[in-house]
RNA sequence: GCCGAAGUGGCGAAAUUGGCAGACGCACUGGACUCAAAAUCCAGCGGAUCUUGCAUCCAUGUGGGUUCGACUCCCACCUUCGGCACCA
């Protein structure tokens, strides 16, 4: 479609992008004489081009960037790039292009795009994580981390991804796949640095309550993922030796049920336990088979294996003595790794009972029905009152959960114990694209950290990712000397998981250049937090987990002097198309180039808007494009007309005292109204899609509108009314509302287009008059035993007993047989007639 | 299985201390303008019924309940989406 019939947005919006910059107008001065907000958008990966959920994710926080400036805020409001990262190692595998070349001119390209949707940033606090000024003080805060006893190396099964030929977090890990490329993941022992991230698990539960605004559903998937269950350790002997085995419980009601106990294949202790007995070989080969993760399809559908040890354990509650197993439904990753196996209580428990003819035993009886063990078709685990439990005999199986674990702390057989689903985080990854661990491996000393000074240990660019090389395959980076003892040494070739960067990048943009410390912490206390955070729902664990863990941390190390990073957080829904994702392989992606180019960036801003409210998914409509834009042009006919005419030069606020009748009366209350609309949708939930409606409502009605061009009431109530529509769309449609609010207002303030105040973002937003939309009459609505069956307009100052008489009167015909029973009346709303048929 | 969110016209959606369901927009229909089209402007637009009236009835996933009155509150259920999941 060709533009031609529209407004000409191509000029105006190149002007106004211009005249932004150069006048550096979203520049934080940081003179800190309004109240702060800090609005920040998640920096995205520099992929290539930007794609709709960018633009959607850009575009609610610029307009809520806007809105807050005119509000009266100084607003931070920074981009940056997330560029390290595996798509530029694949990248330079498939095209022979250097990460770093492919990185920058992926960044050059993607600001490009931003910079034409026209959003408000202050671009000289950008960041790129993958600059040496960056990524230093991610390797300072590795250091600092490491000298508090929060970084350590271990030997562990982790996740290792085939494909991408590292290893990952279990954040990373999603249904068993891997987060980027969808590979089953393998299980791998390896040697890695982890982050003790589950030092801070009870206060990432307990700080939630300091996040006012999260969806909820983060808030519960965070939960979930830390997966706090509070149980009972229970001491094991192993049966003739002096081992134990820690099982971990949440039903120690259950104890005296325990017919068997359940090590997981990687049990360490297994192979001192099978050492020398007939069956070493074939339980070899059975935790051999296991060790390995299988592969998750149909978990419930895996068929429970296993093989007794020939060892017995001692439940030390009444000495008994009972078999061993070890089982593939026993994971080594939860609790102690071994569990003590009650069949009539636990149906996973049954099922492997029944399968390898083992006993079980009914302690918790049913209040429903007499269970017995032989006849339990599955296993009972519901609450009851416990059996053949000796003294807790008839016990509510609740009250003996506590009961049994504080009689068990008294004899010494087990304690009360909090157990997590959260693993340490795994950070090292076996990858170039990253920031490298500052870390030497000296023969003498061991470990031994970088010294300060000299960080940054600089990424060395003569990697041939194509021959799949990796740091360690650069002998100049990984030969040095121990900085303790001066002897021939080697480096740490590991680079750090990309989501360190992202964990702290939001209080560098405060003081992006300062350099004796990744902060400022005076400028940080001032800043911090993040008032309002807006992202992809996709983040909901993996970087607003760890962001959260990095702050707790560096506050605790007096970096920070807030525990939350982000305040308020919106997620926002995903651009879908046809009822599914956009994505390449659907061939359903709409690039946002081509329709700003077709139709500006107001127009692409206001659809997104106006869709849907910012955390429904929002489905892309060509044709909603076209009305988006259609309004838009409504909006700039109007004003130019007027404009033209002569009629509205200045602002048509602040003229007061005019007594208005009619319609002019009606469109002053109207633009008033339209202003608490607008102002309260934005302010309170970001509610973009229903404040625009309400401005297009007052267009309308200007539109309606018959205006007098001699009359001052005319003149003043349509100029009100379309200062406003400028005013209260600006923020959304930025391009066109500074080109006719120059073109129509910036006279009123006796300023010339070129000063720099005349920028409709330095105007303050506007406040609605609480006299103008005043109602002096009401419609009431009569009902009839809850249905309407009428309307009456009164006066507001009309009594209640009048309006009753009034209501009664305009219906009488419809209820003259009928008797009245009551009526209900709601001030200024309704009146609702209760009757019943006549009584003969 | 557990946790969470959501179900409203042909479509995107509005409406919450319980008070006219469907604002606004899209699509569609009719009219004006035009030689014609596009653009624009105006009007109509949940369903059914008849007695075409500012008429009556039905309608916010389903079934109950509370209430003068329920999209909104309570109970049960269904469906969809998301998260977690042999978690002991």
């Amino acid at each position: 479609m060709s533009n031609q019939e529209g407004y000409p947005f191509e000029q105006i919006e190149t002007k106004w992008q211009k005249f932004w910059e150069e006048k550096g107008i979203f520049n934080l001065t940081s003179a800190k004489k309004k109240p702060k907000y800090y609005c920040l958008e998640m920096f995205p990966y520099p992929s290539g081009r930007i794609h709709m959920g960018h633009v959607r994710n850009y575009v609610i926080g610029d307009v809520i960037a806007r809105f807050k400036r005119m509000f009266g805020y100084e607003v931070l409001h920074p981009m940056g790039w997330d560029a390290f990262g595996l798509p530029a190692e694949n990248a330079a595998l498939e095209k022979g292009i250097h990460p770093a070349k492919w990185t920058g001119q992926n960044i050059e390209y993607m600001k490009s795009q931003l910079k034409k949707l026209g959003l408000s940033y202050d671009w000289t606090r950008e960041i790129a994580t993958c600059s040496p000024d960056y990524y230093k003080w991610n390797q300072w805060l590795f250091l600092k981390f490491y000298e508090n006893g929060l970084v350590y190396k271990k030997q562990a099964e982790v996740n290792w991804c085939e494909k991408c030929q590292t290893v990952l977090a279990n954040e990373q890990v999603e249904a068993g796949l891997c987060w980027r490329c969808s590979t089953v993941v393998k299980s791998k022992k390896l040697d890695q640095w982890f982050f003790k991230i589950t030092a801070y698990a009870d206060r990432l539960l307990e700080e939630q309550k300091l996040l006012k605004d999260w969806p909820e559903r983060v808030l519960s998937m965070q939960i979930n993922w830390i997966g706090k269950s509070f149980g009972t350790e229970i001491d094991f002997r192993v049966a003739d030796t002096d081992e134990i085995i820690k099982v971990f419980t949440t039903r120690a009601d259950t104890i005296f049920g325990a017919t068997y106990v359940v090590l997981a294949p990687q049990y360490p202790l297994l192979e001192k336990l099978i050492k020398g007995t007939q069956q070493e070989n074939k339980i070899k080969e059975f935790i051999e088979r296991y060790t390995v993760r299988q592969d998750l399809e149909d978990i419930e559908k895996i068929e429970k294996e296993g093989i007794f040890t020939g060892k017995y354990a001692i439940n030390p509650v009444n000495n008994e003595k009972i078999p061993m197993w070890i089982a593939n439904y026993v994971l080594m990753e939860y609790g102690t790794g071994a569990i003590m196996a009650v069949p009539a209580h636990d149906q996973r428990d049954f099922e492997f009972a029944a399968k390898y003819g083992l006993p079980k035993r009914l302690v918790i009886q049913s209040p429903l029905e007499e269970l017995s063990a032989q006849t339990m078709t599955y296993a009972f685990e519901d609450e009851g009152f416990l059996v053949n439990s000796e003294q807790f005999d008839n016990t509510p199986s609740k009250e003996a959960i506590e009961a049994i674990s504080l009689w068990m702390e008294k004899e010494k057989m087990g304690r009360r114990t909090v157990n997590y689903r959260l693993k340490d985080w795994l950070v090292s990854r076996q990858r170039y694209w990253g920031t490298p661990i500052p870390i030497i491996y000296c023969p003498d000393c061991g470990k031994v950290p970088v010294p300060e000074q000299d960080l940054p240990i600089e990424l060395p660019e003569n990697v041939d990712i194509q021959k799949g090389q990796t740091l360690a395959d650069v002998p100049e980076f990984v030969n040095t000397t121990c900085p303790q003892c001066g002897h021939q040494a080697k480096r740490e070739t590991d680079t750090m998981d990309t989501f360190v960067d992202s964990s702290w990048y939001f209080s560098r943009y405060i003081s992006p250049k300062q350099e004796n410390s990744p902060v400022d912490i005076e400028e940080t206390k001032y800043w911090l937090p993040v008032d309002q955070y807006i992202g992809g729902i996709e983040h909901a664990i993996l970087h607003l987990l760890y962001a959260r863990f990095f702050t707790k941390v560096m506050a605790d190390l007096g970096l920070l002097s807030v525990k939350e990073p982000f305040l308020n957080l919106l997620t926002q829904g995903m651009v879908i198309k046809d009822g599914a994702k956009m994505s390449k392989s659907k061939g359903n992606v709409v690039d946002p180039d081509e329709i700003i180019a077709k139709y500006g960036a107001d127009t692409v801003r206001l659809f997104i808007l106006f869709a849907s409210p910012p955390e429904k998914d929002l489905e892309w409509s060509d044709q909603g494009v076209e009305g988006s834009w259609r309004f838009l042009n409504r909006v700039y006919r109007i004003v130019q007309q007027y404009a033209k005419e002569g009629k509205i030069r200045g602002s048509g606020f602040g003229i007061r005292d005019l007594e208005l009748v009619g319609d002019d009366k009606r469109l002053h209350a109207a633009t008033h109204k339209t202003i608490k609309r607008v102002t309260e949708d934005i302010e309170t939930e970001f509610h973009f899609n229903t404040a625009i409606a309400s401005i297009m409502e007052l267009v309308n009605e200007i539109y309606k509108y018959q205006f007098r061009a001699n009359d001052n009431s005319s003149i003043f109530v349509l100029k009100e009314a379309l200062e406003a529509v400028v005013l209260l769309l600006s923020p959304m449609a930025p391009h066109l509302c500074e080109e006719l609010w120059e073109a129509c207002f910036v006279e009123a303030l006796g300023k010339t287009p070129t000063t720099e105040q005349a920028s409709i973002f330095d105007q303050p937003w506007l406040k609605y008059n609480p006299e103008a939309i005043k109602e002096e009459e009401a419609v009431i609505v009569i009902q009839v035993n809850g249905k309407v069956r009428g309307k009456i307009t009164v006066a507001v100052d009309v009594v209640d007993e009048e309006i009753k008489n009034l209501a009664l009167a305009e219906i009488k015909d419809k209820i003259k047989d009928k008797q009245v029973k009551k009526i209900i009346s709601v001030p200024k709303k309704l009146v609702n007639i209760v009757v019943v048929p006549l009584q003969v």
